[in-house]
DNA sequence: GTGAATGCTTGACAATTATCAAGGAACTGA
DNA sequence: TCAGTTCCTTGATAATTGTCAAGCATTCAC
């Protein structure tokens, strides 16, 4: 493996702490490959074999039932997903597909839960990481309750303004297709949210958005904290 | 504290491996209070001072945000909530109300997060209860994303009459505003929503429901483990 | 370049779900 | 017992969101 994903990877606040030993005993036996984009990497019901981390590109998790299919959260480098299924030795509750060309890291899941057994940080680190993953669901699953499909959408594009450096511009970071799908809605509605939301300054022109009056903006989204907030709060 | 909950509590799968020691300090620190129903415990946003554990009675965790009101999950004895928030030692994401009468546990945070440190079996334990916690949002995240509000209901129903032996009929275990909400949807879609369901054989007489044709049921709601099921899997 | 595919938008319409108002049943407390 | 709740249901209606079909722009392969 190259060095420089190595050291991204023990950078990782999962990571950081454990003792060097462990870590390498992880990295043995740890795969690194590159996925073309749209390729399914794992299936809900799955066993989860491997506990996944991206370096590079992007990983879309979702979910399928009864031929409906949804997006649940996108994954970016460098982080991990399905850490839970793997520490319970148990299915994967989602699915997972690269979203554009991606470098993933594969790591064993037996090796994840031997060493988690052995290495008390480790151990301590996966906490923090899953009481990450547990808030931030909840924060979703709060936002899909307590909001319309039109304030999501407000309080998703005031989000990525403020993670875009607060220029009152933005990119969408995916396709206007999954920002439909993350927001629980169909891509006719979201376009129909748009135009909603035009009244209060927002002006789309492809995946670039300005936002022309953000107080108004605001009024409309009531954006929160406990359920807008990028983590730790 | 009386003998009783103090045993009920150590069996708990979050406390049964820790080291004596640690889990009598926890329990010195601890409360043992018994609050009227209704009764609010905790405000989302406040930080996390203690953690809970619901001994008897039932508690309704719930999410407030821009004037709306929506419940997040019901917590049975003998179980723990806001784990995450104490962990973290950040602020809870949920608000929490007595639903009935109810005892409960109070251990004061900085405790839980000193005896975290101290006991490798504690902590890793913390992971196995978070790792739950986590996969169970999930599963409501699903459900909401991927049902309408009749497919949720029809499911709900299915695994009520499950947990309570499968004998075709079965009793709502809260208020239908609160199983509402629980689906995200109004008291008023929920009544109408049974009425959907008559012809498929659910009989209602009030919190009283039989599931005459548990087949035909089935058919529409679509079961599926991976939403609906219980647990470990 | 040309044709096919993809992604997005719009229109017309339908289904779903919410809101508001009213009424009835069951429980509650004096 | 009776009035006052509370909870649930129903009706009428409206708002929200989804579906289906079509069209347009862009990208992509050849």
């Amino acid at each position: 493996m190259r060095e420089i994903d190595l050291t991204q990877v023990r950078e990782l606040r999962l990571f950081e702490s454990m003792r060097e030993s462990n870590f390498e005993l992880l990295m043995q036996a740890a795969y690194l490959q590159t996925f073309p984009a749209q390729l399914e990497l794992i299936s809900e019901g799955d066993p989860a074999d491997f506990l996944y981390i991206v370096t590079e590109g992007c990983v879309e998790l979702f979910a399928r039932s009864n031929g409906r299919e949804v997006t649940m959260s996108m994954v970016k480098p460098v982080s991990t997903f399905i850490l839970a299924a793997v520490l319970k030795d148990a299915v994967y509750l989602m699915s997972a597909r690269t979203f554009q060309k991606s470098k993933i890291l594969l790591i064993p899941s037996e090796d994840v839960r031997e060493v988690f057994e052995a290495d008390e940080a480790f151990a301590r680190a996966v906490v923090q990481e899953l009481a990450n993953c547990y808030r931030s669901v909840i924060k979703d699953h709060k936002n899909i309750k307590l909001r319309s499909a039109v304030e999501r959408l407000a309080n998703s594009l005031l989000r990525y303004n403020r993670e875009q450096g607060n220029e009152g511009t933005l990119d969408l970071p995916y396709d206007k297709r999954i920002i439909a799908s993350l927001l629980a809605m169909t891509p006719e509605s979201l376009s129909r949210a748009f135009n909603t939301l035009r009244p209060y300054g927002v002006d789309v022109d492809g995946a670039r958005i300005t936002l022309n009056d953000i107080q108004a903006l605001e009024s409309l989204a009531k954006p929160n904290p406990l359920v807008d907030g990028s983590d730790e709060l």
